[in-house]
DNA sequence: CTATTGATGTTCT
DNA sequence: GAACATCAATAGA
């Protein structure tokens, strides 16, 4: 089958082949709308200063997980790649499997808002730092790579202070499950 | 729809 | 002690 994800990719083409992805943890999940690009020489990356204890996945093998907690209440979900100290940040998913489950976590019936954000999907996924460090390519984990490349947009990335400028955010064209609308943008 | 603000705790200097 | 890859609630256009 060729629904297999290269991990070994930069960061940015990463990125821009897992919008429109499938991401299951544990049965529950959908599609991947949204993704950001952090690379080694990234000011804005968590791995620009080198290697710390947080940020210990970024230079580990490609294909694991890197959890890190946000603003001391949300869980951040990336995928380790490229090489050391690279990784794409997970930002929005449309829910189709497991919504019940997604509902009762989120505590929240509106589909739209259940993984429009990247502490949202975590809470929705019941992603948490027992993950940090674990295979993707492993249950609970499932990933499987789209079949064809639907519409995407790119623009900067949201919520950094350092190196906003860089368009480095990849979103489905057109989709209503988004954390922030593109302006308007192309690729 | 956009803009603003408070809540919250870990990490690194 | 400052910074922070966020969210929910609120107010206004």
């Amino acid at each position: 089958m060729s629904n297999t994800i290269d991990f070994s990719l930069d960061p940015v083409s990463l990125a821009e082949q897992l919008v429109g992805a499938v991401m299951l943890v544990d049965g529950v999940g959908g599609v991947i709308v949204e993704t950001e690009a952090y690379l080694p020489d990234d000011p804005a990356s968590h791995s620009f200063n080198g290697p710390t204890p947080r940020n210990a996945p970024m230079f580990g093998p490609p294909g694991r997980a890197y959890v890190y907690r946000s603003y001391g209440m949300h869980w951040c979900f990336n995928i380790v790649c490229g090489g050391q100290g690279g990784a794409v940040l997970v930002r929005a998913i449309e829910p189709t499997e497991g919504k019940d489950a997604m509902r009762f976590r989120r505590g929240i019936d509106d589909d739209r808002l259940l993984c429009s954000g990247p502490g949202r999907l975590c809470q929705a996924l019941a992603i948490t730092a027992e993950h940090n460090h674990f295979d993707l390519g492993h249950p609970p984990f499932a990933l499987s790579a789209r079949t064809e490349a639907p519409p995407i947009v790119s623009g900067p990335r949201i919520g950094i202070t350092k190196a906003a400028e860089q368009p480095w955010r990849f979103g489905r064209k057109g989709s209503r499950y988004l954390s922030k609308p593109f302006p308007k943008a192309n690729l």
